[in-house]
DNA sequence: CGCAGAATTGATACATCTCAAGCTGGGTGG
DNA sequence: CCACCCAGCTTGAGATGTATCAATTCTGCG
């Protein structure tokens, strides 16, 4: 419920013009949607949304990441989505939310009113012909999730999980230094976890591990090298392409 | 690449119509679809499409059951999606298939060329329309996989499975008597442990436990009853809505 | 009949979880 | 400015669920 340093209200400046449901939108469909969007933004940790709550709105990521999480009764959690900038939050024609949505970092969303934005997407094909595509690539990225919760090893995930994370950050910021890459995990040992399907103490050894052979450098908790892309992405258990599908 | 006793060319009696791609079709557009359809029958065991193969059509289900899977370099598989009457097969836009397609039982497929399946994507806006409800369909039954494959423990696992399948096949044919339902299950031990990223020793035990303690009945190793489907949901872990969400 | 694929069952190994104890670093108040 | 504090993290030791390897038993079918 923090409230909004509204970052840009012209989308033609946006930092996420290009790639979020927005995308393919002519001048005037922009104008439409700027008729019916509002920024909010969130700390990190806050809950964006309750599974089960009403949902008024539907969104894009702007700046930070949020996760989407499912918990079972006793408490056990996994997480379902990553959501990166660009990525889209919300299902038109739902009532509620299905999932619970966090802020796992400091976190800028771009609203729309859900009620004028399913009728946007009626009289305005390139809106629903993205999120189309966007729907499908989640699909292939939750699918590809599937074989990673369901048989590869801790240590796998955990490569896995960084190389998703250097090469998702990487195409965003660009911070390639000859061909070692940085950057600041933005997930506690805990997120990481339920994102894995593992416990906090078994991403902490494996990280350890890793460390320790060597195919990542640790800065402190948080700031990860990568001294050589290839070495993880084989630790990761992919195919040598590194199973890419954008 | 077994032929076809095309079962119907007319798509107005059509098992599938009203649930398929097409549902939301109008007669004239359904005419369209019926100049670039075909039909293609496999029998059980057959692979469909292999991961990499050129796709040359998009397709439903008409009836059997096929099931999608990823396989890791050393033989690992996880199946990634159970496709059942009037499920979509394909990704417009998309050359390459990205995951391998069995027929897990005798199956017909009702195929469109897709370069033509595309052009109509465009100029028939039901087509895609119905497609994006049926991809967020299938990305939150995904997404509740993940959690199935991250968090439940063997017996959660089998029990859901069962549930999944109880529920979707009574959906369609009626073998409902009194509360207690029937069905055979369409899947060997082995594809059960590949979808539910278990190995099929402790598929086959976690089912000889559910029977003994009369979740579950079984006639031969295939004939599954169902005495008390809220005894089994309960197994399963679900929430006591049975985690419905179609 | 006897074979082959599918399923069950058993014994053991091992990866990951669980429980528990410390560590670390950044922020805060005395 | 320092000492403390606490969330986040690491590490250890032991428990446990599932995998692995191996031997039978089913079941349908040529």
């Amino acid at each position: 419920m923090q409230d909004l340093k509204p970052t840009s209200q012209d989308c033609s400046d946006c930092p996420i013009r290009h790639r979020a449901v927005c995308a393919r939108c002519e001048q005037d469909e922009l104008k439409l949607l700027e008729e019916i969007k509002y920024y909010r933004s969130f700390e990190a940790g806050q809950t964006v949304i309750w599974q089960g709550d009403k949902m008024e709105f539907v969104a894009s990521v702007v700046t930070g990441i949020a996760s989407l999480t499912q918990t079972m009764e006793d408490g056990r959690r996994q997480m379902v989505g990553l959501l990166l900038p660009s990525d889209f939050v919300g299902r038109p024609g739902r009532e509620h939310a299905a999932y619970d949505v966090v802020a796992t970092t400091n976190l800028v969303m771009c609203c729309f009113r859900r009620r004028p934005f399913e009728q946007l997407m009626i009289t305005t094909p390139h809106i629903a012909e993205r999120l189309l595509q966007m729907t499908l690539d989640e699909l292939d990225a939750a699918r590809e999730w599937m074989l990673l919760l369901g048989r590869k090893t801790a240590r796998e995930k955990i490569a896995s999980l960084l190389a998703i994370i250097a090469q998702r950050t990487a195409a965003l910021d660009q911070a390639v230094t000859n061909n070692s890459l940085s950057f600041d995990l933005p997930l506690t040992r805990e997120a990481m976890a339920d994102y894995l399907g593992l416990t906090l103490e078994t991403v902490s050894r494996q990280i350890s591990a890793l460390k320790k052979d060597g195919v990542i450098h640790l800065e402190g908790k948080r700031a990860v090298t990568i001294p050589d892309m290839n070495m993880l992405l084989d630790e990761a258990g992919d195919d040598s392409d590194g199973g890419m599908l954008a």
